[in-house]
This record gives structure tokens, C-alpha cells and sequence, in this order.
DNA sequence: GTTTACATGTAATCCGTTACATGATTGA
DNA sequence: TCAATCATGTAACGGATTACATGTAAAC
């Protein structure tokens, strides 16, 4: 039970599915309505991940027949196990890994997003913490390795600056944030 | 001839090929020299790669048997045919898409680092000024998304922020670009 | 005497995309 | 009547990861 591998996207329905019970059709909804749908799962995608979900033993369907039963199908509306949700939390408490930091900085952004209600305060806190450490790292390499190039040609010396702009962005972002959450605990809304 | 679909992927190996004709393994360690080796692909779809980028005709073979003929196997150094310099310009001048400009931001640097040389200045500075639009159009939709949203759960509210500050960067660098090539002509080194 | 560099590949497995299948209800 | 919305899935295909297979020669 404990040798089973969880990809991003099974997790990322996971936690979505932690958040509020889905069907298959509702998570599709919910990706179109954020922001610009900047990725929207295909049928082949989403629904067999919800079957090995299911399979894993993480999340259970609900056939549903709300809407006064004059559906074609019968909605399939997944809800966490004990099981899932504990697998949820301790992806939600993965550590930030430094070498591959710049690969995962989108998930980490989710996981930041689901944190909310659902860790507390102190350890959301380290979370960014430790994403700043790993920002900083990454952002110290990218500037050895522009310094010990040659001039180089042109571009790919500006390329590398387009990098070092970008992380810096996302490490100044991660040190306001540490400051607004350390300033205001989320005791109001 | 004209119906063959070339993924990112062998485009990018294509370029590095048109840049310097190379070895699967060359091509390795060329990505491994790369700033922090963000991607390092692995035998398993490299070596396949170049023989698809052979079957549809854009690359060759040679078999070489330099360094006074010690090595355990003989090196296969791909070339570009002129059908592969052809598709290589050609993806080179493709259309900055805004629609998808967040997810292929990176495919857009690198076509940048390789059109140095390759394509006239003006040409480059088309390319940016697409590139900048798109941008542009892009986190002018999250704006509109972040003013739209309810006050929303702040971790949502904040994630966003980091995606406005990324794209800004990204913004601020093309523009930046834009201004430095076009005041200096790529006459001097 | 063992590890590392050189050098190319294959096999099993998994997952994603695209396109298709199904079928009722609602609105133009 | 024709399209769109709701709602779930399957099939064909392509490609990536991981791990394995193979073998020499130089360096330590």
C-alpha cells in the first residue's frame, strides 16, 4: 500500500478533490475558470487519472443523480478517502528541492494555494522560506555561470539575463509574501 | 514531404545540429554545459529522436572514427540536409502565438538564443515586438482575472500576484531587449 | 583493480493527445 | 431541426522515463 507513485496531475486532482467533491466534468470546469485556462486537461487525461486514483485507493465515486434525473448519465462524483487525505497532506509538506526548483516552481505555487485551511500558519511560513532558500541557490548559479562565460554570443547572454530577471521576480514575490504572512497571521479574512 | 509534424523537441535538437553538426552523445553533454543543466534528456529519447529527425529527412548520418580509432563504438555525427536547414529557418520565423505564449516562453528563448545569426536584425526585432504583445495581451488577462475575482481566498489572490510578477519580468526584459538591439546593430561582437 | 569516460542503443511501462462513441435535454 | 450543454468514457498512436545491455580504454 505504501509502494503505490502519485504523479503531479493525480496529486493536483487530489487536492482539488480535498478541496470540494468532484466529478469528472466539475474539475474540468474548475481548470477553465482559473486563470485564462492556461492548461485544460483533455477526457483522456482526466478521467482514467480519477480511475487510478480510485484504484490507489485515494479517492471513492458517488454515482449521483441530482438535477431531477433527466441527466443521460449519472454524474461520478469522487470524494477523498482517509487514506487520500493523508496522502494529500504529506504532499502538501513534500520538501522544496533545490535542483529542481526552477522545473517545479508551478506546482509549488499550487501547493501554496491548497496550503490555505489546510497547514498551519508556522509551517506555510517554512514552506516559503524554504522556497525563497532554493530561489536564492538557483539565482546564484544562473550568476556564476554568467560571470565564468566568455561575453559570449549575444543572445545567449541575454537569454541568460531573462532567466535571472525571472527568478529574481519569483524570489522578490516569495519575500513579500514571508513579510505579509509574518505581519498579518490569517486570523482575518 | 510536407505533411511530417517535427515536435519541439527534435526542433530544438535540429537547431543545435544546424548550429554545429553533432553526435548524440556531443549533444549530451552540450545540454549538461547549459546553464544548471535544467534539462538533461535521457538515451532513451535522445538517441530515438535523431533517428526519427533521419527518417523524415532532416538530418545524416556519418560514421566517424576519429581520436585514432580506440573508441568501443563509432560516432554517428548528424548533419543537416538542405531539407532540415529549410525546416530549421522555417521554425525559426514561426508566429508568437498569445494564446499560448505562457506555456511556450521558454521554446521562445531558445529560438532566440538561435536565431542570432540566422535571421536578419530586423527580423529579430519582429520576433520581440510579438513577443512583447503577446505578453502584453497576456497579463493584461490576468489584471482583468485578478480585478474580477472576488477579494478571494488570499493564497489564490497571491498566486496570482506571483504570475503578474513573473510575466512583468518576462515583459520588462523584451522590452529592454528591444531597445538595446535596436540601438546597437549586431555589427560589433 | 575498479571506476569513469566514451558511445549507442533497446525494452517495459506509463501517460498524454486526438479523435471518436454515446445519448438525453434545452434553446434558437 | 440543428447545435450546444451535460457527462462519461475508449482506442490508436506517439513519445518520455527508467533501466538495462554492451564494450573499450584511460586514469587512479
Amino acid at each position: 500500500m505504501a509502494d503505490m507513485q502519485v504523479t503531479a496531475f493525480e496529486q493536483i486532482l487530489l487536492g482539488l478533490i480535498c478541496l470540494e467533491p468532484s466529478s469528472g466534468y466539475d474539475l474540468k470546469q474548475r481548470f477553465a475558470a482559473s486563470p485564462l485556462g492556461v492548461y485544460q486537461p483533455s477526457s483522456g487525461a482526466l478521467y482514467p487519472a480519477l480511475l487510478r486514483l480510485a484504484r490507489k485507493g485515494l479517492v471513492r465515486a458517488r454515482s449521483v443523480d441530482d438535477r431531477g434525473g433527466h441527466q443521460a448519465r449519472p454524474r461520478h462524483v469522487y470524494e477523498p478517502t482517509e487514506l487520500g487525505a493523508a496522502e494529500h497532506m504529506s504532499w502538501l509538506r513534500m520538501p522544496v528541492r533545490t535542483d529542481t526548483v526552477a522545473r517545479d516552481l508551478g506546482l509549488h505555487l499550487m501547493r501554496f494555494v491548497m496550503m490555505e485551511h489546510k497547514l498551519p500558519p508556522d509551517q506555510v511560513l517554512g514552506f516559503l522560506r524554504d522556497l525563497a532558500d532554493a530561489l536564492s541557490a538557483f539565482t546564484a548559479g544562473l550568476e556564476r555561470h554568467a560571470a565564468a562565460a566568455d561575453p559570449g554570443s549575444g543572445h545567449v547572454r541575454l537569454a541568460l539575463d531573462h532567466g535571472l530577471a525571472v527568478y529574481r521576480a519569483s524570489l522578490a514575490w516569495t519575500e513579500r509574501t514571508i513579510a505579509a504572512l509574518a505581519a498579518a497571521p490569517p486570523l482575518t479574512a
